[in-house]
Order: structure tokens, then C-alpha cells, then sequence
RNA sequence: CGGGGUGUAGCGCAGCCUGGUAGCGCACCGCGUUUGGGACGCGGUGGUCGGCGGUUCAAAUCCGCCCACCCCGACCA
């Protein structure tokens, strides 16, 4: 490719709203340019790149027997109800009709479609493994993209779905995805941890995310150094104090004006908040089918300690929970500051399991000003739901081993997850078993957004200059940069290097050397080779690798032979971090 | 959805407070000089000042409504 033709200029200045690295970058580069929030056009550039990790996955994805097929991105509300998911979405998926005034929607994630097509095409459990895959777009309405390609609202993705006729078929297709997936990213030379995650409403069993650890992220993650028990902090487990045993005193109702957060109800009763029950009241909305309700949740944890609302969401089955507003908690008999669990009707009550074992608690009274003391969960107060509710945070003692975690930050750059029955119970996807007998279909399914692959590779390999592409998925393979008083040989030299395979971005423009080295540092290939005159005179071209300072001399009858070299050295490099990663529940 | 911010040429910005011919840098076009790390001179092209309405002799500027985008939070199978 040319560079005085191709479409999408380097900027030297980024646009301001663009705050992370790799979206200044990727725009400064030309590799993608934004059409609306979340809404990004992929440049030339952008789309080798894609590309370039699209066919990783494919080799991936094809080495563990899995086939590509591609399916619609428009699908009818129909499946969307047999599963009931057409419900449980809120505004992330949109709806339209078509003329026929039939409901509509724009495909979120393919695990209806795969299913509708699992049943009309497995019969028998002779057809098992299946996996399939496909590359397509995704368009989940977010309420906040953000960051450039790490968080959109239309994105691209490889979704592979596994179909099995048992827990083990699903086991070996999930644990073959658990490394074919280190693979990928291995190759695309980023840096991913494996952690557990939420498995949500839908039934799974277990699930992986694979994090990109980075500040820029927005997952939090908790992490133990010592045993390396990792999760994402929305089902980060902990290991809980003991609290001492107490005799239980005797409730009694205190005043305590002013006192409407768990911080000064410590200062002024001067009491370790540990000593405290702390109430949040939550709207959880349920679905059945057609049906939706509301419910009020009085959720209580300690109050040294924050609502986890993932956990919390679990352990009612939520499909979603927002903050109650003042007036639907004092329609109840509740004092927002002061609530209490005590005397409390019309709301769900859900205490963390640290609760039942806290003697003599401080709780509100649901009076203004008032709190009770000495409150014991069984003889005070019950609850509907005892569950797990409490955040992890840094410095929690990990459940494993007890040695305090820490927090990092990342992108989750793929998940795994195994999806059970679900939606072919739902679906009706069956398969008759050796006794002739009809058996649900079991299946799993597997992602990896690829934009947000390429943004996340942007931001581990760039340096001030700009990016710095790993071999295996940069746009071009070369920058042949050809300055003043070589425009024959350099086109030669293009001509050579293309006709032997390589891919070539050739700068032609008349731009000063200062321009030329800068776009190619901003642009990031792998290689680059000068041409002019004071390297004819030093009897070739000058080669030199985007990451390295180095540069040699390379003589121009060996040219071809050299950068073939060097890329496959480069590649092979790659291929050597693809390393086995052992399988952890 | 709540809080904060920004919309003026492709990109970065000034002008707005105090209404009176729309400006600067980069980029782009032409000519000339220059040429191994973001050259220089001269001459140019390009703007419904986010939109609609109002006030006014006169609105980028004042007022109202709306829209878009960014950041923080809520949210994220």
C-alpha cells in the first residue's frame, strides 16, 4: 500500500475527548475514527489489524474442532421469547418491528439463534462434539461507552458455542477453550489472567473471564499473591471474621440524633462500626416469563462493610436491582438512616451470613434519631434469605488461604462459560441417547470481542512515540520508507518485497524525513526499512524493529531474504509465548 | 438515570464576560527554496460559530428550550 493513497491520515494532535491511550493512539494512527458514542468506523489500518486477530481465532477456534458459520445480526422476538430473555433484557437490546408489524431485535449474543439451530440439526447423540463458531457484530445498546474501542455499543466478536450430550463433553469443549483461548491472546502477545465470574441468571455452572490487568479497565479484580486465588470482585469470596461470642444483652431503643450514616452512629455511640448493622434498600425486579415484578430488598451487612449488589442480585434471583427511592421505603414503615430489619414489613429481607453470627448489634429504629442496641439476628429479627452479600475489598483476607488480597484493575478481553441446559430445555433442543431416550442438549459458550482485543494489545505495546504492533497481527509487516534520492530503487524494492509475500506500507509522499520516521514510530509496524541516499552510499537500506533503538545496514540484493527472515523470527517469538496454562476450577 | 464538562474549519484552540465585518496554530492547495527525526518564504482553499426559538437596529457573544459528545457514578448475558 501506498501511503500517499491511503485512506486515513495521522494526526498530530488527538482529539480532546479522547482520554485513554489506546484511543488516542488508534486515532492519531488512523485506525479508527468515531461516527457516534460507541459507534466507531474501523480505518484500513484498524481493519488489517482486525483482521489479522480475526484469522488467530480462527486457527484457534479450528484446532480445537470448531467450524465457522455465520449468523443473522437481525433476529425475531419469537426465540428471544421461548427463553424469556426477550424480557429480562431492559433498553441494552433494541427493538424494532418490521413491516409486518413484527417484533424485532438486534442481536445482543447468538445463544437463542445457535440454539433454535441446535434443534432443528442434532438428532442423535452420534453427532456430538459440536462446536461452532462464528465472527459478527453485537449491538448491545450500553448507557456508557467509553474509552475508545475498550467499551462500544457495536463491536465485533468471535462467539463459539459447544453442543454436548453430557457434563463431560461440555467439561472437555470448556477446557479446550480455557487454553485455546490463552493461545490467542498469547499470540497477540497480551498479557491475560483467567478469573472466576459471575455466572448470572442463566443457569451456568461456571464461568472464566480473562482479564487484561490495566488502570484503564473498569472491572475490579481481587488477586492473592500467595495462592493465587483470583475472581472478579462482582463474586469475590472472602474469609469472614469470627466475631467474638457475646452473651446477648437486652434490646433496648437509644437516642441518636443526627446519626443517619453508620459512621457517625460509631462516633457517637463510640463503637467500632463492626458493631453495626448497616441496611440498604434496593427495587430488585423479577422475571417469569411475560411476567415482571418488583419487589422491595432490605439487604443488611455489617457496617464495616459495603453490599456487594452482583451477589445480591444472585441470591434473589434479580434480574435487576436499582436504588429505592425515599418514598417507596418510608411507603413501608421504614426511616431511610434509621432503618431496621426489626418490626419491618412488606420488604425482602436478605442478611449477609456474617449477621446470624454478630451478637448485640446497633441497628435503626426506624424512628429518627433513634437505634436499638444489642440486636440478635433469630431472637430480634429473621430474614427471608441468609446469602453471601458483602464486597470484597483490598486487604480482605483471601478464602483460600487467609493471606490479604489486593485489587487490580482490568478489561475483561474474553469469557468462558458453561451454560448448562438452559436454553435448550428452554428451546426444546434435543437429542435422543443411546437408550433412545430424549435428552436436553448441553452447551457452552465462548467470546472474545475483537476491537476491544485490538485496543487492549494498543495499550500494552505502544511507547511515547505511538504503537508498537506485535508481528502477528500488525496492519503491514513493513514501513518501507523511502526519502529523497532513492524513488527508483525504493520502488523496486516495494515491488520485491510484495511480490514475495510480504506486506508493505510504502511512505512515497513528499513529506520531510522527520514526518516520515514519526508517522511510521506513531503507526507502530514491526519493521521498518529506510531507504536514501546516505544508505545506498552505505551500500543498501537501513532495517531497523519498531521496538529496538538498533538499526543495520542491509544490502539491497539481501533485502527480501533478511525481512522474510525477520518476520518469521518474530513470529516464532510470538509462538513462543504461547505457553499451557493449568486448568483451575 | 444522577453529577460535572464541552460544542467555533479535518485536528487543537482563542474570541463570548462588556453584542457591531469570524480569528490563530497544525493539516490541506499553488509556487519557490529546503531534505536522515515533526523545514522555510510568499500566495491561497475551507466555517449554517451544535439546532430551534426569543431579545435587539444588530447575536458566535444575552435569554429559553432541545440535541450531540466526553468524564465520574448507576449500569455492563
Amino acid at each position: 500500500m501506498k501511503m500517499s493513497h491511503l485512506f486515513g491520515t495521522t494526526l498530530r494532535q488527538a482529539p480532546a475527548d479522547a482520554e485513554t491511550a489506546s484511543h488516542q493512539l488508534l486515532v492519531r494512527a488512523g485506525f479508527i475514527r468515531q461516527l457516534s458514542a460507541g459507534v466507531y468506523s474501523l480505518m484500513p489500518l484498524g481493519w488489517r489489524a482486525v483482521d489479522k486477530i480475526e484469522d488467530i481465532m480462527r486457527s484457534e477456534m479450528n484446532a480445537i474442532g470448531g467450524q465457522e458459520l455465520y449468523k443473522p445480526v437481525v433476529h425475531p422476538a419469537d426465540i428471544w421469547k421461548e427463553t424469556g430473555r426477550w424480557y429480562k433484557f431492559g433498553a441494552e437490546m433494541s427493538r424494532f418491528q418490521d413491516r409486518k408489524g413484527r417484533d424485532m431485535a438486534l442481536a445482543t449474543t447468538h445463544e437463542e439463534v445457535v440454539t433454535d439451530l441446535a434443534r432443528r440439526e442434532i438428532q442423535s447423540y452420534k453427532q456430538f462434539p459440536i462446536l461452532i463458531y462464528h465472527i459478527q457484530t453485537k449491538w448491545r445498546d450500553d448507557p456508557r461507552p467509553r474509552a475508545g474501542l475498550i467499551r462500544v455499543r457495536e463491536f465485533t466478536m468471535k462467539d463459539s458455542y459447544s453442543l454436548d450430550a453430557d457434563e463431560a463433553g461440555l467439561d472437555r469443549q470448556y477446557r479446550a477453550h480455557f487454553q485455546a483461548y490463552f493461545n490467542i491472546f498469547h499470540r497477540c502477545a497480551l498479557p491475560v489472567l483467567a478469573v472466576k465470574a459471575d455466572v448470572g441468571l442463566m443457569g451456568g455452572s461456571l464461568a472464566h473471564e480473562y482479564m487484561y490487568l490495566t488502570p484503564a479497565g473498569e472491572d475490579t479484580l481481587m488477586l492473592c499473591d500467595h495462592c493465587g486465588y483470583r475472581a472478579n470482585r462482582q463474586i469475590a469470596l472472602f474469609k469472614k471474621p469470627t466475631p467474638e461470642k457475646e452473651e446477648a444483652g437486652e434490646l433496648k431503643k437509644v437516642a441518636t440524633p443526627g446519626a443517619a450514616t453508620i459512621e457517625d452512629l460509631a462516633k457517637f455511640l463510640k463503637i467500632p462500626k463492626a458493631k453495626t448493622a448497616k441496611a440498604l434498600f434496593m427495587v430488585a425486579k423479577f422475571s417469569e416469563g411475560e411476567q415482571e415484578t418488583h419487589k422491595l430488598v432490605f439487604a443488611v451487612v455489617r457496617g464495616d462493610m459495603e453490599v456487594n449488589e452482583t451477589k445480591l442480585a444472585n441470591s434473589i434471583k434479580a434480574v435487576e436491582l436499582r436504588a429505592a427511592h425515599t418514598e417507596e421505603i418510608t411507603a413501608i414503615g421504614a426511616e431511610p438512616g434509621y432503618a431496621s430489619p426489626i418490626n419491618l414489613k412488606g420488604a425482602l429481607v436478605v442478611v449477609d451470613d456474617l449477621i446470624p453470627v454478630s451478637p448485640n448489634l446497633v441497628a435503626g429504629a426506624n424512628e429518627s434519631g433513634y437505634h436499638f442496641v444489642n440486636v440478635n439476628y433469630g431472637r430480634d429479627f429473621q430474614a427471608d434469605i441468609v446469602a453471601d452479600l458483602a464486597a470484597a475489598e483490598e486487604g480482605y483476607a483471601c478464602p483460600n488461604c487467609g493471606t490479604p488480597m489486593r485489587t487490580s484493575r482490568g478489561v475483561e478481553v474474553g469469557n468462558i462459560f458453561k451454560l448448562g441446559t438452559f436454553y435448550s430445555k428452554a428451546m426444546g433442543a434435543n437429542y435422543l441417547d443411546k437408550n433412545g431416550k430424549e435428552q436436553p442438549i448441553v452447551m457452552g459458550s465462548y467470546g472474545i470481542g475483537s476491537g476491544r482485543l485490538l485496543a487492549c494489545v494498543a495499550e500494552e505495546h505502544r511507547d511515547e512515540k505511538g504503537l508498537c504492533w506485535p508481528m502477528s497481527m500488525a496492519p503491514f509487516d513493513v514501513h518501507l520508507v523511502a526519502l529523497r534520492g532513492s524513488e527508483q530503487q525504493a520502488e523496486e524494492l516495494y515491488a520485491d518485497l510484495t511480490a514475495a509475500g510480504l506486506e508493505v506500507l510504502f511512505d512515497d509522499r513528499e513529506e520531510s524525513p522527520g514526518v516520515k520516521f514519526n508517522d511510521a514510530d506513531l503507526i507502530g509496524l514491526p519493521i521498518r526499512i529506510t531507504i536514501g541516499e546516505r544508505s545506498l552510499k552505505e551500500g543498501g537500506v537501513e532495517l531497523k524493529l519498531r521496538r529496538e533503538e538498533d538499526k543495520r545496514i542491509v544490502k539491497l540484493d539481501q533485502v527480501v531474504t533478511d525481512v522474510t527472515r525477520t518476520k518469521e523470527q518474530l513470529l516464532a517469538e510470538l509462538r513462543g509465548k504461547v505457553v499451557t496454562v493449568p486448568f483451575e476450577e
